[in-house]
DNA sequence: CATCGTATGGTACATCGTACTAGTCAAGCG
DNA sequence: CGCTTGACTAGTACGATGTACCATACGATG
């Protein structure tokens, strides 16, 4: 794992010139370092624009030197996504009154950490549980606990509330996406639209007030969950 | 778009050998044999497992052939998720009592798909949608309206179990994925226990009853929605 | 000075999607 | 019949990608 030690024949005839401050202020490259200039990166160019290459270049080093620090891409991807979701609070909420105000306040801050960096919701799937996920994840069994929800359904509960915050997330950011779609889409909708009377009549894709039907599916959600 | 009509100067010796049959009962390679066949390949190797080359060794052709009846790659993809999310019989329950269950059973339905392909739900984020998703719309907002879903609520009761399919199949088919994980995850969970207190002790992540879950939160939720 | 762990980077390779080009074959037409 | 055309099939080649392999360089320690 360690370098070869082959002895040098020849000398470095290096000159020690600029010892530091190479071009562009360049730090000495860390694990930190490579994970904030890839989120950068993915918020730029999205989730096809972050090439190796290119994360080497923004951070002005060679493509091969990441790989002391990472893994490999997926393990970049990995990173990114943790790093997006980063959560603190779980443990200030220690008496609150409004446990329905706490799930709903950790949720949305959720669902607004993802859209914030709309790649974050298609790597989702394929990624395994962050400690920022589970963390996340205990302050929701932890409330809805002390809220009263019988220990046979608190399972139930959490997923629930987490398979509807994934599926809003993903759904809200695919539509961000598709921008460019949205003249296709609006259009085959309309030619389409004797075929599906009912959502077209119900504007159900024109729909644009995401946060506010978030809100209120949450609340629908949490009256069916509500013990009693 | 056409060929170039440039005259062959050479005679072609072909000597019409094996007219039809030729080795392996190669049909005219058509839009729809092209799908079917990647959805196999889908099945068989996974998202990554889908390449152009295989699909053209797949289907005994030269990779180019693809391309007349494909636009590109991402075309496949939207072709073989609609094509997996087929639905019928959205017209047949015309007058049914029982709308709660013929939702459930729609709804079942199409989680039981995407899983019997589980690279459709990590596929899902990034498309549009196809007819197939739209008639489920469909007959989704026809049946909640016909339940008495308040017009106000309608878009949101259908974004909300839309929602919660799509969050549920997509966690439930990437723990399935991390089969190869599952040791590594489950010793994570451990060592990261103290941390972690509550969900450790319901034992959150070791539940492997998906579809009870599943089918019981769908119901909670359903009750949230419901009409007085 | 020799040795080694940490860290960096250049080169090279296999593999990918697909543009470009050249074909084959059947149908239509003079 | 020969010639054209258009639907369809392929081979070759190009640029881009992830990353294995190898060669360094440098500070710390012997």
């Amino acid at each position: 794992m360690a370098a070869k030690p082959r002895g040098a024949s020849k000398r470095s005839q290096r000159t020690k010139l600029q010892p530091v401050q190479e071009a562009s202020s360049e730090s000495p490259l860390s694990r930190d370092r490579i994970v904030a200039t890839a989120v950068e990166l993915l918020d730029a160019r999205g989730i096809d624009g972050l090439t190796m290459r290119r994360l080497a270049d923004c951070l002005g080093s060679g493509v091969m030197s990441l790989y002391w620090h990472v893994d490999n891409k997926e393990d970049v991807f990995d990173l990114a996504l943790d790093s997006v979701l980063e959560y603190r609070g779980s443990l200030d909420i220690v008496e609150s009154q409004d446990w329905r105000g706490d799930v709903v306040h950790m949720l949305e801050d959720w669902r607004a950490r993802m859209l914030r960096h709309p790649w974050s919701a298609s790597l989702l799937p394929r990624r395994a549980l962050g400690p920022n996920i589970l963390g996340r994840l205990e302050m929701l069994s932890k409330t809805l606990s002390r809220a009263g929800v019988a220990d046979a359904d608190l399972n139930v509960a959490i997923w629930s509330l987490w398979n509807y915050v994934m599926g809003a997330t993903l759904t809200r950011a695919s539509f961000d996406l598709s921008d460019d779609d949205r003249a296709a889409g609006q259009q085959r909708l309309t030619i389409l639209s004797e075929h599906y009377p009912t959502i077209e009549r119900s504007r159900l894709l024109l729909d644009n007030d995401w946060d506010g039907a978030f809100r209120k599916g949450l609340d629908f959600l949490l009256d069916g969950l509500s013990p009693g």
